[in-house]
DNA sequence: GTCTATAATGCGATAGAC
DNA sequence: GTCTATCGCATTATAGAC
């Protein structure tokens, strides 16, 4: 590999770690070069995080989109569920949670909003899947009536919270299987009326 | 009030915009002093850090427990509801959501375990009353199977996930309170057959 | 592309006069 | 308690030799 490349798979690391507050030669001791040879290379600190960013994004979501698309079942409990660890086993990754944790903490605002802007845009996507999904469930269930914006917006807020849980529990070690588990038999109770494609009252 | 109080009261503002990275100078230019006189009141920008986390943490958790034991109601759904939508309007008020985010981000490890174990240990607190309010509600829907534990996880969840999305909406000037309202709906429906009072099936 | 040397800035903190 | 002056350090970034 490069030098250029490893730059940013160095930031990467250090951005995760770091966030904004990486330094150049934070970056120059990893990769084992001196502080201006990174200049040659990138104008400076923001295009390198800007790259770093940008690639962890397009990489999670396409990646999801494309999992998403591959889940063949009809099922609407079977997407969501899959859906739900899709999401929590990629952030369950060594890093990966406090790399995101750090996109929204970057202290440069034009920087952050380019970052966020990203985030935004890619988040609508899936937004817009899941909520197809939703209607697919309640049409299949029979309830017309059902609001499936609400429905997007509490699953979001289920993945949100778990997320910020999932910070204090890995650093405890705990066992954060148990707990996915856990939140998503609760969680699947709340809907299961609504879209679930076998009735199951308890 | 003397530049002493001042200098806490500035640091609380500071601190939720700028997180750790808030500056002795920048202290010292909003109270109106130079940055040495600082040093004759308190020991440094860590201590001054410390106290103003310290403040705020048993500000709110006092407020908290307080209002909760003043919740008359002896419906769990009520109970649940009000405790949700004071944390919520607390988080609402200027600042405070990012007051908040900021103290998981302190860059000095020493401090932020000291401050990371102060908000662990009142929010034991809260877990454990939250837990009796689910035990009984449970039980007088005579449903004593139920887990209450993952119960409180999820309430959890949900807090943390609703103010997750906050710090996005605010920022794009999106009604809250329509969307408070939205995720109570949502979440109420996923409990109200466990521990509700009274049977109300759709 | 990589280096040495260095500029320019900002930081937390201190000495010592008043 | 407050100040001026200053130290020591880290930061991003650049000039210019090789």
């Amino acid at each position: 590999m490069d030098n250029k490349e490893k730059i940013l798979e160095t930031s990467d690391m250090l951005f995760s770690d770091k966030g904004y507050n990486l330094s150049m030669s934070d970056i120059a001791k990893e990769v084992g070069i001196k502080v201006p040879s990174i200049y040659s290379h990138y104008s400076g600190k923001d295009e390198i995080i800007l790259l770093v960013v940008e690639r962890e994004i397009n990489r999670f979501y396409s990646f999801l989109l494309e999992e998403i698309e591959n889940i063949d079942s009809i099922s609407c409990e079977k997407k969501l569920k899959k859906t739900y660890y899709l999401i929590l086993n990629y952030y369950k990754q060594e890093n990966r949670l406090r790399f995101w944790k750090n996109i929204s903490l970057i202290q440069n605002m034009d920087l952050k909003k380019q970052c966020g802007d990203l985030v935004r845009e890619n988040e609508k996507q899936i937004r817009d899947v899941l909520n197809r999904v939703f209607e697919l469930g309640v049409q299949t269930h029979g309830k017309n009536d059902v609001d499936t914006q609400a429905m997007v917006s509490f699953y979001f807020v289920l993945i949100k919270g778990v997320m910020d849980m999932m910070l204090v529990y890995q650093s405890q070690g705990i066992n954060l299987d148990l707990f996915f588990d856990t939140i998503w038999n609760e969680y699947w109770i709340s809907i299961r009326n609504r879209c679930a494609d076998t009735h199951s009252l308890p």
